[in-house]
DNA sequence: AACCCGTGCAACCGCTATGGT
DNA sequence: TACCATAGCGGTTGCACGGGT
């Protein structure tokens, strides 16, 4: 009866992740893929518990991460988003590809909700009012109940959806890193090459902590330069610095067509359909749900009463078109 | 220069869901 | 069916940092 040693107080590292620590990880990952954290530290020798090295590799490590700045246009998703389906961050950051639930989650404690909350008081200052918030809880009983439609329409299709022909078509669980066979088919390319893995260490190499700067701060900043190095390798596996709002809205253009329309996240090619590269890890594809597109003009456009009605229609009436 | 305070964000905590036996 | 291990999620905390006084 002896507790996991992942969940052991003693000799276990809290804090900041150091960039060797990072590499570490990544390396590992880059050899076994992600997924199975219970032996990551055992293997690692980190000394951290498991939840510790799987939020270190959802939140910060993953491929196809965003970071930086929001843009008026994901800001705007969130919070439409969040009128919708409440603190559900998980599900916002789906519609997010790029974001981490707890990135959108610290953006919208520390933006946006005090953003909300002037709206609510005063004046909208970008044409989101708080009049908007009226009748949201229809929409959302209305996604819930579409979601539960999905399910349904999952477990009742099992064999009809296994044999789709178009691997983007799959489901929510998708991006999950349980995935690991499919995961070390594909892990030729990525952080997961070895050139990556140098350039990692290079640049970390490169910039040595220094002597005043805190772990945390070394943790930081030559870590960012090694994501840096990630970006720009002529791999362009990692995407930290795509963020672009073309690489963002190239996203909701690639239900539409598998074509040119996302080619900015093929440069990045986490998300490319064709090499499925760290597929497992991206987030789900909204066209399991509805389409981008049509979700996003509904969204983004605040005259969008004729669009409200096609995706509720949709949503409730025709769902079977989305299986 | 020193202190205070607000902000941003990475990481942790605790709970729930899920899958395997 | 019950139990256990693991993964996932949302809330919260802790700390670094920058601006104001």
């Amino acid at each position: 009866m002896s507790k996991p040693p992942c969940c052991d107080k003693i000799g276990v590292k809290k804090g900041p992740w150091t960039p060797e620590e990072d590499i570490i990880l990544v390396s590992y990952i880059q050899e076994h893929g992600p997924g199975n954290w219970r032996s990551v530290p055992t293997n690692t020798g980190l000394l951290r518990c498991s939840k510790s090295c799987r939020l270190r590799w959802t939140n910060y490590l993953r491929p196809g991460i965003k970071r930086g700045n929001f843009t008026d246009h994901e800001e705007k998703m969130i919070i439409h988003l969040q009128a919708l389906l409440g603190n559900r961050w998980a599900a916002i950051a789906s519609y997010l590809p790029q974001r981490t639930d707890n990135d959108i989650k610290n953006y919208w404690n520390t933006h946006l909700k005090r953003k909300m909350k002037k709206l609510q008081d005063g004046q909208s200052e970008d044409g989101f009012s708080a009049s908007q918030a009226k009748g949201q809880w229809e929409r959302r009983l209305q996604t819930d109940i579409r979601l539960a439609k999905q399910a349904l329409c999952e477990a009742l299709s099992l064999d009809k959806t296994s044999s789709l022909p178009d691997s983007k078509s799959s489901v929510t669980d998708d991006y999950e890193p349980h995935n690991t066979l499919q995961f070390q088919s594909q892990a030729s390319s990525y952080v997961s090459s070895a050139d990556n893995i140098a350039k990692l260490l290079e640049n970390w190499m490169k910039n040595p902590q220094n002597p005043g700067q805190t772990n945390s701060d070394a943790s930081q900043s030559s870590f960012n330069n090694t994501l840096g190095a990630y970006s720009s390798s002529s791999d362009g596996i990692y995407s930290a610095t795509a963020n672009t709002p073309e690489g963002f809205d190239s996203l909701f253009s690639f239900n539409s067509s598998n074509s040119d329309a996302s080619q900015s996240m093929d440069e990045n090619s986490n998300f490319t359909p064709e090499n499925g590269l760290f597929q497992d890890e991206s987030k789900p594809s909204m066209e399991a749900h509805v389409p981008f597109s049509l979700l996003e003009k509904w969204l983004l456009d605040e005259s969008a009463a004729q669009n409200q009605d096609d995706l509720i229609h949709m949503s409730i009436e025709d769902s079977t078109g989305l299986f």
